[in-house]
DNA sequence: GTGGTCTAGACCACC
DNA sequence: GTGGTCTAGACCACT
């Protein structure tokens, strides 16, 4: 079960925040098709939140056809955004968790460490992309 | 002289997309003490936000230490946040910029990319985060 | 509950003089944490300034540590600056407030006392004024 | 010599910062009627701040009636702010000096020393405070 | 011509 | 109904 972590203070809205990390999941395939999100009640205990909060970004996904609410059920993921090459024993996922790795053990922080890649990213060419930097989870970009 | 994407449309608000790209700047080296940030007014020229906003991420950023709002003159880098490892030729640096190419060339967006490298991240373990040097006042991290 | 008053009219900025008059309340022990400032309809309604103002005040002592924002309940104190030696019936406190009445009563205006101790405070020396715990994020002093 | 100091970094204008000192040091007497102030160019040098800034706050002073400016001569006082009372040896001045001493001694900073005599200000009551001969320019007051 | 304050008002996020 | 963002524009402080 996903497992919200808001950063309150980071002036990110909670909301957003929410999306943000479900559709993670989902490209990381941690969350798959007919997977249960967390109740708002669940996510109000471990996070603190108000349950409007957490039912807006619910509904913000129902939209983009992420995932379903359904009445006295819960909210149920619909569409998967998971690719081939980001499953757990990818090559190109055993080389970043070794990068990363060796990257922390050298002192970066968190930040450090999504700075470079942020760079990388940028340096390959935003041609291949339609995204601004720090574009992640836009709307579209799938299908 | 850095240049400001701002996405309107993420639910990020401006101001922080500033200060976000700052920092990061800031880290990879690309911006240094005693450099010029571009007027409120060249911003405004550049990405259509309000000099307002533009101004409210500055002045968050003189609080925080970074920079220093000088009237009349403008607003100067007074903190580096570049840590060893970050450098261009550095190797860490030629490992991530060579997974990112393959990355994409494997079919990921750059949201997957992200999405990856968190993932990574968040194995590695969250805990090691605190207490490098010149990590003062940080307020957020992911979000 | 702290009740503001702006002087339009010195050249100081409202926002400073609700920092400072927040600040003041602080270190006298009239205001504690927990307590909760004023919101931002109600100082406006109180003082005629416009409501971004105020929410600006808030938001420097939020970043200095001072108070919390808490969107939908308001805005609260998060640290003390109360100094031992300051409280309501302390000895240096009933001799500054017998100390005053006489200087009033012998003809000085408000200005002619605080220029007074100012100059008392100038001629003990400015030397020793560093380093008190609690003293984090200073910026201001004299003015 | 009044010696200005200029605390750049509280939200106080430079230019307010003159004008307050200048006449904190007309009502102790530590400028007299007739005293040149240091010229712009010597303030300049000392404090690092814009010879226009200084321009700005002696001109002020003129409209109020305080200082002269005569071309080519200098900025002469012409008024005095002096209080009987605040003189040099008067018992206040002894007293308040003396306090201060303890109020230091005891731990608190410039910052405590000057709520404690505010909030004893206040409580001895506004209302005395108005038509106290030598009055007129008044513009400020607490701030 | 730079940053800085303040106003006014629309709209959003959260409780 | 609370704080929060952003816009727009006038005017001020400083170099």
């Amino acid at each position: 079960m996903i497992d919200y972590r808001i950063d309150r203070g980071s002036g990110v809205p909670a909301y957003v925040q929410i999306v943000e990390q479900t559709e993670r999941a989902l490209r990381m395939g941690t969350l798959r098709v007919g997977d249960k999100l967390p109740t708002a009640r669940e996510v109000v205990a471990a996070t603190a939140i108000n349950p409007n909060t957490v039912l807006r970004a619910y509904r913000d996904m129902e939209q983009t056809g992420l995932v379903e609410l359904r009445r006295g059920l819960g909210t149920f993921v619909t569409r998967s955004l998971a690719r081939p090459g980001s499953e757990d024993d990818s090559p190109l996922r055993r080389e970043i968790t070794d990068w990363v790795a060796r990257a922390r053990a050298a002192g970066l922080e968190r930040a450090d460490v999504l700075a470079l890649v942020t760079a990388a990213l940028d340096a390959h060419g935003d041609e291949h992309d339609s995204g601004t930097p720090g574009d992640r989870d836009r709307k579209k970009e799938d299908a």
